[in-house]
DNA sequence: CTTGACCCTCCAGCTACTGGAAGCCCTATC
DNA sequence: GATAGGGCTTCCAGTAGCTGGAGGGTCAAG
């Protein structure tokens, strides 16, 4: 398989495959004209690799995800440990964007948003309660 | 003022306070020797621009803020247009994060942890129900 | 006069790609 | 056989918002 058709099927674009392939998270075969040449094990790490990103796994998260994946004889406390680290980081991010959210949301409902220059958003930024 | 005392008053590192230098959102004075010479109206910009990185503004966000700020004739239906704009950028974060709490956390819970090999989140990973 | 704490500039690196230039390869058509 | 297109290659640069470090000037105290 070429790139194209890899890209196609794994919903990546050719270029983020090229950089896993630099980043050696994958290894295809070349073809003599110097062509990718991507076996089916190759696909099945993309579509592995795209599906840890969506949930938000950093790249260095996906690459020992990776290599568990690939050890038969992994113990599944390892990916847990991973993954129960990375949910805890979510969930403080979370937390801050609600916190952020509120002050926000609080600040739009109070801004009269005419032509005045009058501005509580402003002047929140200004004074700084909190 | 030098920045060192600039930085401990905006609780911004000095590293940060140049840069906003270099990209042009501050403009302090120099002394003779070269030190940056901060102004009032210096600490108060940086003052600013903490509490609305703190929100989670972009840089050209604080930037376009800062120049309402400056502006006694503006509308405050500006400011208002920008925050509102952030304020949902914010909530579809926090949707997109929830998302994935939820997978991952549902996932944690499924996987023994222990010292077998047999994993749920791996299986997830590799078989894409979603 | 030296020490240590400041300050300066400039360059590189971080994350995870993305865009673009310059150029080779392959197939189809005229 | 020439040409046009699409796909493939590499390499370089840029994104956001800093951060770290090298190499060196400045200042106040002892």
């Amino acid at each position: 398989m070429n790139i194209g058709e890899v890209a196609k099927k794994s919903n990546l674009p050719a270029k983020t495959i090229r950089y896993y392939e630099d980043i050696g998270l994958i290894t295809p075969l070349r073809d003599t004209n110097g062509y990718r040449s991507f076996r089916e094990s190759d696909m099945h790490k993309l579509a592995f690799l795209g599906r840890s990103r969506a949930l938000g796994f950093t790249i260095e998260d996906c690459r020992n995800l990776l290599a568990l994946w690939d050890d038969q004889d992994r113990a599944s406390a390892d990916v847990r440990a991973i993954a129960k680290e990375h949910l805890e980081q979510i969930e403080r991010k979370i937390a801050d964007l609600q916190a952020i959210r509120d002050t926000l949301s609080h600040l739009v409902q109070t801004c009269a948003g005419d032509g005045r220059p009058d501005c509580p958003i402003l002047a929140k930024l200004e004074k700084l309660p909190t």
